[in-house]
DNA sequence: CATAACTTGCTGGACGACAAGCAAGCACTC
DNA sequence: GAGTGCTTGCTTGTCGTCCAGCAAGTTATG
C-alpha cells in the first residue's frame, strides 16, 4: 500500500466528512422532529461532533436547514429526471409506462421517509424554505412526460395535472399517515403484502380512470 | 329585558368563557405553528387572557394539547357521524351516494384546515396523541358502510377499506399541499373552479376503479 | 341586612432548563 | 507560524412551571 494514500481515519480532522455527517444528522433530526423540535447540540451530537461544529459550518440554524432541504430536494429532483427517462425509454405502451411510474413513485416514497416528512413540514409551513429554492418545476415536467405518453392534445394538459396530482396523492398518503389512518383502516403499513396490495390498487384506480380520457390507448385488458 | 338575566360583558370573570378562549385560541396555534412553535405565553395572548392562565386551567402544555385535540377531533367524529347517516338514509343509489360522500368529505377538509393540520401533525409525531385517545374507529365505520352500500360481501372487506384509504387520500393532499405541490402544477388552490374540477376528478377517478368490482352497480352511466 | 370566612378566576414575578449565537482558544497540518 | 478544523465558555433570550397574591363572588354567621 502506497505510504502517501491516507486512509481516512475516524478521528482526523475532515471537514468534508464533518459536514456530511452534520447535514444527514440534520436530515434526520429535522425530518423526525421538525425545526423547532431539533437543536443544534442533538445534531452536533448525532453527528460526532460538539454542539459548536454545525454553527461553525453553516452559519445558523436556518441556514443548516436550508442546506438540508436543499440537498434532500436535489437528490429527488435526481432521482425522478433518471426515473423518467428510464421510463420514456422503455419503448412500453403508456398503460404499462403509466403503471410503472406509479410504482417507482410509490417505492420511492417508502424508501424516501426523509424526503417525505420534511416536505410533509414545509407544506404545513406554507413552504417558506421552498419558495427561496431556485425554481425547477418538476412537476410541470411530470405533466408534460405524462401527457405526451398518454398522447393527450395539449389542450387537456389540465387533465394531466389532475391525474399527476391523483397519484402523487394516492402514493404520497399511506406513506404519511402509517401511524394514523393505515392502521386505523385494519392495515400494518410494513407489511409487505400490503404494501403491494395497495401499490396495485393505486395502479387500478389510476389506469380505470386514465382510460376513458385516452383517445389513443387500446383497451386490451378485460 | 329582565333585570336579573346578566348579559355576559368582556370584563367579568368567566371561567367557562376563558377556557373556551384558551381552546381556540391554542388550536389555531397549535394547527398554525405545531406544538413546539407555540408558547403559552402567545396562547394567553390570543385568548386575551395572561401568561399564566393557560397553565392555571389546563395543567400543562400537554395537558392543553390534549385537550385540543380531544376536542377538535370529537367535533369531527361527530361530523363524520351526521353525515354518515345521511347519506345512508338519502335512498340514493350507491353511486350517487359515493359521489356524495367524496364530495363532502372534500369540501369538509377545506373547512377544517385545523383539524386536517392536527392531524397532519399529530402523524408526523407518529400519532403519540391519539394512541391516548379513547378508540372510536370511525375508519371502520366508514369501511363497513362503503362496503354495505356498494354491495360487497364481507369477505371482499379489505378492497372497501383500500377503497376508502383512497378517497381519504385523494381528498386529503391538496388540503395538505395547498402550497407546495397543487401551485407547482400551476394550480391555485383557493380557487372555486379548480376546487371543482378537482372536486369532480377525485369523483370520477372513485366510481371508474369501484365499477369492475362491484356487482351490483348498474353501469347506467356512459 | 351586615360582615366575616372562604372560594374561584386570574395575574405576574421568580426560577431553572435549555436554546442559539458569538468569540476566544486549542490542536493539528502545511 | 499561518491557517483550518473544531471545542468550550459565555451571553442573552425564551420557555414552561410553580406560586404568592389579589379581587370578585359566594356562603355562613351574627
Amino acid at each position: 500500500m502506497p505510504a502517501n494514500l491516507k486512509i481516512s481515519n475516524d478521528k482526523e480532522r475532515n471537514a468534508g466528512r464533518s459536514r456530511e455527517s452534520i447535514l444527514d444528522a440534520a436530515e434526520e433530526l429535522f425530518a423526525e422532529k421538525g425545526y423547532d423540535g431539533t437543536s443544534l447540540n442533538e445534531v452536533g451530537m448525532r453527528a460526532g461532533v460538539s454542539r459548536g461544529t454545525p454553527g461553525y459550518f453553516f452559519g445558523s440554524k436556518s441556514d443548516l436547514y436550508r442546506a438540508v432541504v436543499e440537498r434532500c430536494f436535489g437528490e429527488v429532483r435526481e432521482a425522478v429526471r433518471v426515473g423518467r427517462v428510464r421510463a420514456l425509454a422503455s419503448g412500453e405502451t403508456p398503460e404499462v409506462i403509466l403503471a410503472g411510474v406509479v410504482s417507482d413513485y410509490f417505492d420511492f416514497l417508502l424508501a424516501r421517509r426523509n424526503f417525505v416528512r420534511l416536505m410533509e413540514r414545509e407544506a404545513l409551513m406554507g413552504a417558506a424554505m421552498l419558495k427561496g429554492l431556485p425554481r425547477t418545476n418538476i412537476a410541470g415536467e411530470a405533466v408534460a412526460a405524462i401527457s405526451e405518453e398518454l398522447g393527450l392534445d395539449p389542450a387537456q394538459g389540465v387533465e394531466a395535472a389532475h391525474l399527476v396530482l391523483s397519484i402523487i396523492g394516492l402514493c404520497w398518503f399511506p406513506a404519511v399517515h402509517a401511524s394514523t389512518v393505515v392502521p386505523a383502516l385494519g392495515f400494518d403499513p410494513d407489511d409487505p403484502l400490503f404494501r403491494e396490495r395497495r401499490k396495485q390498487h393505486v395502479i387500478e384506480l389510476v389506469l380505470h380512470g386514465v382510460r376513458d380520457r385516452m383517445p389513443l390507448m387500446t383497451r386490451t385488458q378485460r
